[in-house]
DNA sequence: CCGGAGTTTAGCAATTTAGCTAATAAGCGA
DNA sequence: TCGCTTATTAGCTAAATTGCTAAACTCCGG
């Protein structure tokens, strides 16, 4: 099994899942939802899913013939943000929060 | 050509990679100083230094006969810091930031 | 119980990645 | 220039990733 952090940067290193995210962060979205974006399969658009699932990044939830799915920012802010605080300055982590908030 | 930012994520996705930024940040490091902390071959751990100045992570600097690796840490904060922005809530962004702060 | 909608799993081909050893390049001191 | 040190590139193999199509599974309405 990859560690758990590896799990995440590998999950995100791919165009499609970062853009899954990002379409669940305004809620909630069945696969068939999720998939209907992208011009790849849903078989393809699945297996990204459980990539994801597998990272931690987010959760499903049956509901009848649907399954949905949701973004787990917590388990994305912590993994990233604790690696980048690892290794870049305290400081630029903060200005670059700072610039984000405040524009 | 991969994307700017999924060169990055890609970066991130091995384990001595993420090492070696780690290391760096406390300087450079020439690239045999580097491999010397792994149990990798040269050659493999050249590949990785590679890999993390396509993604432009870290840069180099010649001196004789040695090559010195530098971090480059705003391109982790920038690229990484933004992508959470876009998908996180802001607040958890900062509320993470301020627990690593404040520690 | 049949059929269809929604999803995932299986199986396959093409590509990429990661590791090694061997070979190459480049700098420097004697 | 020779030889040693430092580092990268070449060439190979094994394994993982990504995409597709076809098949399977689940749930529900009629």
């Amino acid at each position: 099994m990859a560690d758990e952090i590896t799990s995440v940067f590998a999950a995100l290193a791919h165009p499609t899942r970062r853009q899954i995210l990002q379409d669940l962060k305004s809620g909630e979205l069945a696969a068939g939802e999720i998939a209907a974006r992208f011009a790849s399969t849903a078989p393809t658009i699945s297996r990204h899913l459980a990539a994801l699932r597998t990272a931690g990044l987010v959760t499903e939830r049956r509901d009848g013939n649907r399954i949905f799915y949701s973004l787990v920012p917590e388990r994305l802010a912590l993994s990233v943000g604790d690696f980048l605080s690892a290794v870049c300055p305290e400081q630029m982590v903060l200005r670059e929060t700072r610039k984000r908030v405040t524009r």
